[in-house]
DNA sequence: AATAAAAAATTGTATGTTCATTCAAGATTT
DNA sequence: AAATCTTGAATGAACATACAATTTTTTATT
């Protein structure tokens, strides 16, 4: 197999570059006004420059949904590192879905338009398929020691569900704040649950808290 | 004012079948699949023609989305008229927002490109805010007679994230079937509402059944 | 009814635009 | 001077739209 070529520091700053240009033209255009040479001049190169760095438009494409979810992720993981009853991991896995510095109406289109190509395009089937999982899981590994299996099931889906349903609210300009949202789904949280399920999850940490 | 023209029988029938060609090729590729050729090949005319109908795509597409909605809002209308308590009707309003020959991945992919394309398109933004304000009216009627204000409003937010939130993940792919998504709601408002309140809502209707 | 004239409907091609991608040439760094 | 990086223009594909030419339907006239 060919030995792979050390990356050059310029290759590397210019990956980055490119892509968290692309980034900030996806955040206000979408995935539909995001053309090669808004994302070069946006990162104040030339229109050529992408494919020298890239195996196309739709590789670099690719990889700055990548870093759009690596934000989302790192936003969840710092929370939970605070977290120690489920309860409070619970909230932080909440929270971190909604970074106060994301959920606004932009971010939120950009990410529809992600969620509507991932319909035909198979790269962003996957990373939306990873992204589900780790929120189930996530969500799992807080519910399932108090909770009965289907409970659990069922509550993973509804909280993960209304995730979804608020940031499509918010990109169709809802006038939704991240509390707000919050609130919504922690309300929602706690009509499902009896007294004595909420105390459980409030009282004991059920896993450690940095697991 | 100028007597408008009356419409040839051809010309209803062509716009027609135009806009239902534009709708099967909707629900199968989407908005971005959606060219004037496919179209026009799909209602087996040829590629000129749409000009001929509508001022352009972006008006076919539009007049297309409408007959999607209108659909989508007669199911809802036909449950509410066999309805006679409230929640008899709250329970009509959910099951029509997933109707059965309509609540499957294209149809939910379709839809979701829309709300990502109501971003940038201001004649989709207004069908949209149309579609939720009448959900949200829909929803109140039922709910206002017997809830106070604050309930009710948050209700209506939650079951309109719910399922805004379903035919998201319906899009996905999720495992999801319509009885799956209506169940997840109700048992959302039963969880939400004191014995009491479900009891009122069942017992007596607030308002005539066909108001 | 028959026929001619006009209007409407339809076709298929042509045109222009937008955009991703390619590449040869030039600039910069090693 | 060799390797790496960058440019800007050229190429070509996909597509909406415009339109001239042709066919079909309707209307008017005898």
């Amino acid at each position: 197999m060919a030995k792979p070529r050390k990356r050059t520091r310029i290759e590397d700053i210019r990956r980055i570059e490119l892509i968290e240009a692309a980034h900030r033209v996806f955040r206000v255009h979408g995935l539909g006004g995001l053309t090669t040479a808004r994302i070069c001049a946006e990162a104040g190169l030339s229109p050529g420059i992408l494919a020298y760095y890239f195996k196309g438009k739709q590789d670099a494409l690719f990889e700055m949904v990548r870093y759009n979810n690596r934000i989302l992720a790192e936003d969840v993981l710092s929370r939970l590192r605070l977290a120690s009853t489920p309860w409070e991991r619970l909230r932080a896995i909440v929270e971190g879905n909604f970074p106060a510095s994301a959920y606004d109406r932009p971010a939120a289109n950009a990410w529809l338009s992600v969620c509507a190509a991932a319909a035909t395009n198979a790269d962003y089937a996957r990373l939306q398929a990873c992204f589900y999982r780790r929120l189930a899981s996530n969500l799992g590994s807080c519910l399932r020691p108090v909770l009965p299996a289907d409970r659990t099931r069922s509550l993973i889906l509804s909280v993960g569900v209304m995730i979804d349903g608020l940031w499509l609210r918010k990109a169709t300009g809802a006038d939704l704040d991240r509390g707000a949202a919050v609130d919504l789904i922690i309300a929602h949280l706690l009509a499902g649950l009896s007294p004595a399920e909420t105390l459980a999850l409030q009282g004991q940490a059920a896993l450690p808290a940095d697991a």
